[in-house]
DNA sequence: CGTTAATTTGAGACCATTCAATTTCGGTGG
DNA sequence: CCACCGAAATTGAATGGTCTCAAATTAACG
């Protein structure tokens, strides 16, 4: 397995959403790139930490968090294969929060020196590069309307569409159907709830038959009503372009 | 009154955090912009709109936000003078959510194309304005965990203690007294509670000898007791590059 | 299979909301 | 300069969504 094949996915990715050429993929694909693997809960980047470079995962989830002083902690983020978890700190030198890998996970790290060459190098790769750090933005505000403007039900159930959304888009899951290792209590600290309260709202989603969730799997059994609980437009996601 | 000397004000941003060659400041300065003034409350960007400047604020205050489809309210940002309110857009083409004036505000409008083509010619002016996203971008997520974990004394707290600061290195204020020409209602659509519950929360903090919030003038009369009631690590605000 | 993690359930307490009414403030016209 | 007006701030009381704490059940895993 040589490395080159590794960020295979990214040129993929960023292919559908801009014109790279043959230049710029094999610039890419030239990129220094090491494998490294990471066990449930493993910090991957941690608060304060000077960057050295930046992960794209390549299997398994990711998520971002911030712990409080009084120990709580806030999830901020939730990153699926192909996306990078800590592009942002390749430029501001240092990450302002956690990321933690959330299953199992893979992950493609490219030392920063060599990302920013690239970024000095190839236009499009640049801009392939800032759209993903303004996309991860537009998925930042989202989720602050999200904690701070809806109840329990919509929260987890827009969030729910969101990965469902993202997941379909990487060709992950059929029919509706996700692998989502999420626990209750993740999913609680993603939507500013307690495991408690997260565990009754999704028996309530539940029992009126909009999802099934159970053994890392999601399966949205009915996609409009579950949007409509979760006031979910998928605009921000900034995937039609 | 040259148009030239509209940017002035962001040049001066820009060079505090990197080296801005002669050529890099005159090609800044050289952008064509139009001054723009709007009322309180007007719409300066709406959500759905295709993008074709982009807004950079000289007065007064600007906020982001988004409306559910109940119509409840929920303000993702609030933006200060030198600031760009939507330069996302100018990338990504579309707005995902509304920016308003807080009050009587004067921006300077540039094409989208400009920029672009000024981000294209200058290594160092793409580096400042993609610093400038992500900088946006960390402060979201200070906000997800802010309304997502906090209660409601720490949340008013950490957004005053943001607001301050930010405030406070741009040369607005002193003395810890500020213009912050906020009511209530927006104070509680940027936290995430109600426009009663929020009044209630503030007269707490007044009550405690933390702050003094009237007439649009925010005094922090305590900034280490605001600072630790609002569990507030300025971190995030990567100001200190 | 034994052991720990994750999920589920119950009941009571509390923080924040809701609704409604009152007071204060800022601006305006007479 | 005062009277007036609408907006903003303030107060009260009742309601409710979510939390807390604790215990029981189920699932995951070596």
């Amino acid at each position: 397995m040589s490395e080159a094949h590794l960020l295979e996915p990214l040129v993929r990715r960023w292919s559908r959403r801009l014109p790279l050429s043959a230049d710029d993929r094999s610039a890419i694909l030239a990129l220094p790139a090491t494998k490294k693997s990471f066990g449930r809960d493993a910090y991957m980047v941690r608060e304060g930490a000077r960057t050295t470079e930046c992960n794209l995962l390549l299997r398994g989830f990711a998520y971002r968090q911030k712990l409080l002083s009084d120990g709580e902690r806030q999830i901020i983020s939730i990153h699926i294969p192909t996306e990078f978890i800590d592009l942002q700190n390749g430029i501001l030198g240092t990450a302002d929060h956690n990321v933690q890998s959330l299953n199992h996970s893979e992950v493609a790290a490219v030392p920063r020196s060599a990302l920013m060459e690239l970024a000095d190098k190839s236009a499009s790769a640049r801009l392939a590069m800032w759209i993903d750090t303004l996309i991860d933005a537009s998925i930042f505000r989202e989720w602050v309307v999200n904690v701070g403007r809806r109840d329990a039900r919509a929260r987890i159930a827009h969030l729910l569409c969101e990965l469902a959304l993202r997941l379909e888009r990487t060709g992950a899951g059929r029919d509706g159907s996700f692998d989502l290792p999420l626990t209750q209590e993740q999913l609680a600290d993603a939507t500013g709830l307690t495991a408690v309260h997260t565990n009754r709202t999704l028996q309530s989603l539940r029992r009126e038959g909009l999802i099934q969730l159970s053994n890392g799997i999601l399966r949205v059994l009915d996609w409009e009503g579950l949007r409509k609980v979760g006031d979910f437009d998928e605009l921000y996601l900034h995937q039609k372009i």
